[in-house]
DNA sequence: ATTGAAAGTAAGGTCTA
DNA sequence: TAGACCTTACTTTCAAT
């Protein structure tokens, strides 16, 4: 059976199924995904411009392992600004290269960021560079779990099922 | 003239430019590439495969805008759990969905995790479910300054001046 | 379906250690 | 001379009208 044509009431199941192989591998050929999920490949083409027309597909990007590059140390650091300050200072963090992510958030930290570096020595000189902006905590990172979650569908299930159910 | 084989003693500045094109672009064709650098597209296509071999390049993802998708809420939760929980706990985190990407950091803090969720309802829920590996702390995002940097060199310039030397 | 573009393969040239 | 790196020419595969 078909099923689930705007499951969502945003993408169809074929929809998914490209973004899910897209996810993998964003070079993949429309040739390959069409014969992945049962169409041709201008179909396919057709179906992807409109991801990208509609704001759901926002690019490609090479996915690069910072660490076989030079900067073998991450870490996530949470600031803390005067609340006044924060278009300022969000400005000025973009032009830190050393912060690889940076994101507003609500509640006692104003930015949480996501740092590459060389060494030990090179976090330390970027604690002290960010201490103008204000108070900041930093947690290195030991490993990753994952980075990048393949998401194959939206999580639907959450209402049906209570968090006290689960096994432990 | 060429100049710049190995400048960092990985990567020369033509591997900087292709991946910076890469990283703005990943199914840019090798033509264009080539174009770009000033190489033929197998030359270009041969240092892909060794920045490829070499574990430098991971993939090529698509980058979804994932509030575009149905899940327009976005938080950081760090979590904290006993020390020696930490092995089985990641292996149960994995099976969240709602968690887009999980980090083991050092400090008291045990996992970051960047989630996406479909509404404040949905956190809640997740949040409860997270209650039982320990204690939580979410952090809600309220805008994304960037999520990922375009870099296009290795940041060099750090150990010769000094934080307190910038504008403020 | 046809046609131009891109990728992959092979053969050969140059420079350097 | 061996190898790293490039080029051109050719074949196959892909994308798009």
């Amino acid at each position: 059976m078909t099923l689930g044509f705007r499951e969502d009431g945003f993408l169809d199941r074929t929809d998914w199924r490209i973004l899910a192989l897209l996810q993998k591998d964003a070079r993949i050929t429309y040739r390959e995904l069409g014969h992945a999920v049962g169409l041709s490949a201008p179909a396919v083409a057709e179906r992807i411009r409109k991801l990208e027309d509609r704001g759901v597909i926002r690019g490609y990007r090479v996915d690069i392992d910072w660490k076989n590059v030079g900067l073998p140390v991450e870490a996530f650091i949470r600031l803390t600004t005067p609340r006044e300050a924060s278009r300022r200072v969000s400005a000025q963090l973009q032009q830190i290269q050393e912060i690889m992510g940076c994101w507003r958030v609500a509640g006692p930290d104003s930015f949480i960021l996501r740092v590459g570096v060389s060494s030990m020595e090179h976090l330390e000189w970027l604690i002290d560079r960010l201490a103008r902006f204000g108070q900041s905590v930093t947690s290195i990172v030991l490993s990753t779990t994952f980075a990048e979650r393949l998401v194959e569908t939206l999580p639907m299930d959450w209402k049906t099922h209570s968090p006290s159910h689960e096994p432990s």
